[in-house]
DNA sequence: ATTGACGTTTACGTTAACGTTAAGTAAAAG
DNA sequence: CTTTTACTTAACGTTAACGTAAACGTCAAT
């Protein structure tokens, strides 16, 4: 009963995500990740590279690394946990909430900008009429 | 001709914005505001609100001082230059599209949680019937 | 004359998220 | 056996955006 022991060098990983092998050994000191050892070589199982594309999927949202953290202690797949997962939830909500006050502030000031730039493009034409 | 010359204190600056003086002095360093100096005290103008209120709005949106102050120099009203213009309005285009891919990431999440969600709770019911 | 409110400069401290040597280990390849 | 390659730990360096503290100036009020 192998359980398809699939593993994977923090160069592998390096290279696969797209990240530095510095930036492993960092998140894994900041308890983000714990690969298995061998000897003292990291082997990152499957499950390691699941965490880090959670990881860095949390960077994407832009959360921080100890608010990655967070969530993915929350996101933990064996606790089947109804009120973690809505809490889990409610976060991101909050983070969505935060981007689309951000996204009001770029259109509220393109909008600026464009009207702006019609006015100057318009007392250019008078200038050359 | 009296050019209705409202100035105000730091501390006046601070409380109508709600940052701390050590921010102004810091976005001073920076060159982000210059204010007038009556002896050794600042004296901030009509205009030094402005450019303070676009450098708050340039943090909403996500930039860094750095840029901030990129984009302020661009904003220029004295300079009526339209290539500029679209410059800047360029720059924010960019911030834009970046805080939209935030906005797929978050709602992909979300989605990824609530189908989680609601088989999590069907599984409660299962159990509970 | 002293207190207190408000201001000033100078400068070291802090947090996040790594970058960047340095120095050593372990095993495979020549 | 020695070199190469991949990996390790340890630890100091970096940038951004201020926080915090020290030491001092000024002016009005008590």
């Amino acid at each position: 009963m192998s359980l398809l022991a699939v593993s994977y060098s923090i160069r592998d990983l390096s290279r696969d995500f797209g990240v530095t092998t510095r930036t492993l050994r960092f998140y894994e000191e900041k308890g983000l990740l714990e690969p298995q050892r061998q000897g003292h070589r990291r082997l990152y199982s499957a499950a390691d590279r699941v965490r880090l594309k959670l990881i860095l999927r949390g960077k994407r949202l832009g959360f921080s690394l100890d608010e990655s953290a967070e969530l993915i202690a929350m996101y933990d797949p064996e606790s089947n946990n109804a009120a973690q997962l809505r809490a889990l939830i409610d976060k991101i909500r909050e983070q969505q909430g935060r981007v689309e006050e951000q996204q009001r502030q770029v259109q509220l000031m393109l909008a600026d900008l464009q009207d702006w730039e019609q006015r100057s493009v318009q007392a250019l034409h008078v200038l050359n009429d």
